[in-house]
RNA sequence: GGGGCUGUAGCUCAGCUGGUUAGAGUGCCGGUCUGUCACACCGGAGGUCGCGGGUUCGAGCCCCGUCAGCCCCGCCA
C-alpha cells in the first residue's frame, strides 16, 4: 500500500510500521516503530548507540541523555541477538556523523520506548563477524543454522532464491504451461541412482520410493493431454555427495506436447534468460549450440566452458612425424597425440607444468609432455624434437606453449578437460563473454558398460533415437544418437532434456536392446507402455537443476550456501540430527526389523 | 567403497626439532567514558589440545585406530 507524500510501508503490521534497513531521510521526522535484533551495541556512557538488524538491514538507534531512564537501562544492558520492539523518532544524523557505508547512514532513530521482546542467550556462533575474521566452521553453521541465516549474506541468497523461483514460475505460465504436482510417495525405480525408500505399514514388506525426478509422471502428463507441464520439483538421491550434490534438490522440471527439440530449447532459454535477468544479467538468444562429438573432440568434456578459447588440437599427424619416445609408446592401437597450444603459455613455470603433468598421471594418463618457446629457445620435456618451424605449425608462437597427452580418447579427453580449466585458472586469461551458454545435442543413444562392454543407456530409457540412426540401432548401437540435450553454462551442467519415445514398439525395442526382457519392462514400466499404448501425443522436455543455477547467480561457493537447510556431505542435518533411530513400536509397525 | 585436508578457549586462529605454568584477537563478565559505527581504555573469568590406545623420562606436536566437517575419485539412468 502506498499513498502520496509519506509512503506507507508494505512491511507494516499490527507491530511495527517499518522495517529497519528501510528508514532513509525521507523518513526523518515521522514516529516509527520497529523490530529486530541487536546486531552490535557501543556503549560510551551517557550514550548508547545501538545497531538493529532485521530482514531489511541495519538502523542506528541512539539513546542519549534525553532518553526515558528506563529506555536508557535498558539499552545499557542488551545483549547481542536480543530481539526488540522500540518505538521512536527518525532523526537526521549531525552532518558529521552520518554513515555512507550504511544504507540507513543519513538517519538513526531516537527510541521512547525500547522493550525486550525476545531474550537471547549468547549466541553459540557470531552472526556479526569482525574484519577480516573467518566465517565459523560449516559444521557449527549447519548446527547452529538459525544464526547462520541471520547473516545478511544468506538471507540475500535466499531471497535472490525466492526471486528466481517466482520468475521461473511466471515466465513458464505465461507461456501457457500448467504447473501439477506429482506424488513424493512413488514406486521404487530399479535403474538410476539409488532410491530413499519409505515403508508401507498397510503392505508388509512393501516400499514406496521417494522420485528422483517426476519423469514418467510427467510423460503421462503428456498423455493425458496437459500439453505443457511444469513443476518446482523436489527430487531425492541416495548417492554420495559432492559440493554441487545434495540428496534433496530442486528442478524446475517441464514437459510439453506436440514439440521437437526446437521448442523444447526455445522454452527453457525463455527460463533460462529470465532466471539470469532477475539477477541482473542480460543474456542474448539463441544459445550456440554444439555437438556432443565436437565438444568431446575440442574440449574433452560434454559441459565445456566457453569462455574460453583453447580448444584441444589432434596432432597425432605431426607427432608420427617426429619420432618422439613419449608419443610413440603411447600410439598404439588407433590412440592419438592430442594437446593444447597455449596462447602466453610461456608464463607457466616449471612448477606450473609439474603440477599439470601430475593432475594429467592421477587421471590415469601416461602424463603430460611439453614445450615451451621464448624467441628461439625451445624448451620443455620434449623440446629436443622440435623446432620453432614445427612448433609453428602446431599454432605454438613466441612466448606460447603446447601441452600434449597421447593415449585413447577416453583417457586423454578427461585429461585435457582437467588441464585446460587449469591452465585457464593458473593464467587467468580476460575471458571472452562473462555468461557462456550453450546447448550441447546429438549425444550418443548408449554407453558402453564399462566392465561389460554392453550397451547401457547415456540418460534414460525414454529418449528417443535420433530419427536418422533408428536403424543403426541393432548393429551398431554406439554410433546411434539420441534426441538429447544439455544446457551448459560457464562449464557447468544446468540440466538436460531429451525427445522421448511415444511409440511403444520402439519404447520396447530400445528396452529389449538394454537386455530388459519383455516380462521385466512390463513390471518396471508397465505404466508407462500402458499410457503410450493410449494415445500419446509427440513430446519432450526438460529438468534445470535449480540449486545449482541459485548458486551460481549468487556467487557462492557451495548448495549448501543457497539451500537453507541442507545436508552434510555423509547426508546428516546437523541442525535437526536427521537421520536418527525409530523407535521400535514403530519400527513393529513397519514391519521391520534392524540387523547390526 | 577409496584418497586427501582440517579438528587447540564460546568463535577465528598461532603454537618452532617432542621439553617448564598452552598463547593472541574477538566474544563473555566487571568497571570508566556524551557522537560511536570493528567505539576507546582498565581489569577478570574461560582449555578433556575431537575421542581411544601406543611410543617416550616427557606428547597439542610422533605412531595406530576411531569420530566429525570439508574436498576429490568411484557413484549420481
Amino acid at each position: 500500500m502506498r499513498s502520496g507524500g509519506t509512503i506507507e510501508s508494505a512491511s507494516r503490521t499490527s507491530r511495527r510500521t517499518h522495517r529497519c534497513g528501510e528508514l532513509r531521510a525521507q523518513h526523518v521526522g515521522e514516529r516509527v516503530r520497529l523490530g529486530g535484533w541487536v546486531d552490535r551495541r557501543r556503549d560510551l556512557g551517557g550514550i548508547v548507540f545501538i545497531d538493529l538488524r532485521d530482514r531489511a538491514g541495519i538502523v542506528q538507534l541512539a539513546v542519549g541523555p534525553g532518553a526515558p531512564e528506563g529506555v536508557r537501562r535498558t539499552a545499557a544492558a542488551l545483549a547481542s541477538e536480543t530481539v526488540v520492539e522500540v518505538e521512536g523518532e527518525v532523526s537526521a544524523r549531525p552532518p558529521n556523523m552520518k554513515n555512507p557505508e550504511l544504507a540507513t547512514g543519513e538517519v538513526e532513530v531516537h527510541p521512547g520506548r525500547l522493550v525486550v521482546v525476545g531474550p537471547a542467550v549468547t549466541p553459540a556462533i557470531p552472526v556479526t563477524r569482525a574484519k577480516g575474521e573467518e566465517l565459523p566452521a560449516e559444521e557449527l553453521r549447519l548446527k547452529y543454522r538459525h544464526l547462520d541465516l541471520r547473516r545478511p549474506e544468506m538471507q540475500a541468497n535466499l531471497a535472490l532464491r525466492h526471486r528466481l523461483l517466482q520468475r521461473a514460475r511466471k515466465t513458464l505460465s505465461d507461456l501457457d504451461f500448467l504447473e501439477i504436482e506429482t506424488p513424493i510417495l512413488t514406486k521404487p525405480t530399479p535403474e538410476g541412482a539409488r532410491d530413499y525408500l519409505v515403508p508401507s505399514r498397510v503392505h508388509p514388506g512393501e516400499f514406496y520410493a521417494l522420485p528422483q525426478s517426476p519423469q514418467l509422471y510427467k510423460q503421462l502428463l503428456m498423455v493425458s493431454g496437459f500439453d505443457r507441464y511444469f513443476q518446482l520439483a523436489r527430487c531425492f538421491r541416495d548417492e554420495d555427495l559432492r559440493n554441487d550434490r545434495q540428496p534433496e534438490f530442486t528442478q524446475i522440471d517441464l514437459e510439453a506436447s506436440f514439440v521437437e527439440t526446437e521448442d523444447v530449447l526455445g522454452f527453457v532459454e525463455a527460463v533460462l534468460v529470465a532466471l539470469w535477468d532477475e539477477a541482473g544479467h542480460r543474456i542474448a538468444r539463441p544459445f550456440s549450440r554444439i555437438l556432443w562429438r565436437d565438444a568431446m573432440e575440442r574440449y574433452g568434456t560434454d559441459k565445456p566452458d566457453l569462455r574460453y578459447d583453447l580448444p584441444i588440437a589432434d596432432w597425432t599427424a605431426h607427432a608420427q612425424r617426429l619420432h618422439v619416445p613419449f608419443f610413440e609408446s603411447a600410439l598404439q592401437d588407433g590412440a592419438r597425440v592430442r594437446g593444447l597450444a597455449v596462447e602466453g603459455g610461456g608464463a607457466l613455470t616449471r612448477k606450473d607444468v609439474d603440477a599439470l603433468a601430475e593432475m594429467a598421471k592421477r587421471l590415469g594418463g601416461s602424463g603430460l609432455a611439453w614445450v615451451k618457446r621464448q624467441g628461439d629457445q625451445i624448451s620443455g620435456s620434449v623440446a629436443k624434437h622440435f623446432t620453432t618451424e614445427t612448433l609453428g605449425e602446431l599454432g605454438v608462437g613466441d612466448g606460447d606453449a603446447a601441452l600434449f597427452a597421447a593415449g585413447p580418447d577416453r583417457v586423454t579427453s578427461p585429461v585435457l578437460d582437467r588441464v585446460r580449466q587449469e591452465v585457464i585458472r593458473r593464467l587467468a586469461p580476460p575471458p571472452k563473454a562473462a555468461h557462456a551458454f550453450c546447448w550441447v545435442v546429438d549425444f550418443p543413444l548408449f554407453e558402453p558398460d564399462p566392465e561389460t562392454g554392453k550397451p547401457v543407456f547415456a540418460h534414460h530409457p525414454f529418449t528417443a533415437p535420433h530419427p536418422d540412426d533408428l536403424q543403426r540401432l541393432e548393429a551398431e548401437p554406439f554410433e546411434c544418437r539420441a534426441l538429447h540435450y544439455d544446457a551448459v553454462y560457464n562449464g557447468a551442467e544446468l540440466g538436460s532434456g531429451s525427445i522421448r519415445i511415444t511409440d511403444p514398439a520402439l519404447q520396447r525395442t530400445v528396452l529389449a536392446r538394454l537386455g530388459i526382457s519383455p516380462a521385466d519392462a512390463e513390471a518396471r514400466f508397465g505404466f508407462l507402455l500402458n499410457g503410450l499404448q493410449a494415445g500419446a501425443p509427440p513430446h519432450g522436455g526438460f529438468a534445470i537443476g535449480f540449486d545449482r543455477v541459485v548458486m551460481l547467480l549468487a556467487g557462492a561457493g557451495s548448495l549448501r550456501d543457497v539451500i537453507a537447510f541442507p545436508k552434510t556431505t555423509a547426508a546428516r542435518a546437523l541442525f535437526e540430527g536427521a537421520p536418527a533411530p525409530a523407535n521400535p513400536a514403530d519400527l513393529a509397525a513397519l514391519h521391520i526389523a534392524i540387523e547390526r
